[in-house]
DNA sequence: TCGACATGTAACTAATAGGTTACATATAAA
DNA sequence: TTTATATGTAACCTATTAGTTACATGTCGA
């Protein structure tokens, strides 16, 4: 739905509905979620309600958790990185015979 | 729940649920669905497993969603999600039940 | 003014989420 | 070996969501 918006700012409740396979009202409803979330922005033009994607929640979100990026990026790569070499190691563990721990 | 485990690495399912005025066992839910959503995934250390803040998919989601996706860090991402991915679902697995693949 | 179009609301049913208690299993400590 | 601790699973109940159809309201075009 939020790659429907964006690709075309300004598309029209119904002509979003169009995209699915659901009814009107049950896009309507996701869109009071999406909308809820600021996700999504609208403005009454005549009888259409136009759609328009916004980014800043996904920016704001993306600051709050990565705030010193760099470093506890780097951290937490690391340690998923050594989490995945943990099960690859695991892994050929089991292969070689029944699990002993 | 992603501030706690933020806060402190490595925390232990119990501890965490020790914040929270429900049951472990509905914290465990949440912890499900965030682990589904790799925003925190876990190792098992003895009889605690603990769990640890990945910042990965905010990252993703922030690229996806505001600048062009760099090739390199969409594949370097990718990589690692998928190893981690592989390691929730043999853990899953083997906790499920005894399967012998 | 009337018809067409776009959207909004209400009421309903089915499915899912959220939380609980009880019990089971695995691991560590005594 | 036994007890304690940590976690996982099952079954249950309640609240909320997801989707539907029908109808209402607002706006535009003829």
């Amino acid at each position: 739905m939020l790659d429907i918006v964006k690709e075309e700012p300004g598309i029209g409740v119904g002509a979003l509905a169009s995209s699915f396979d659901v009814s009107r009202i049950a896009v309507m409803k996701h869109l009071t979620v999406l909308e809820g979330a600021n996700l999504i922005v609208s403005e009454k033009d005549g009888r259409t309600r136009r759609l328009y994607f916004n980014a800043a929640p996904i920016q704001m979100i993306h600051d709050r958790w990565t705030t010193d990026y760099s470093a506890y990026w780097a951290g937490q790569l690391t340690r998923i990185k050594y989490l995945a070499e943990a099960r690859e190691e695991q892994n050929k563990t089991k292969k070689g015979k029944s699990k002993n721990d």
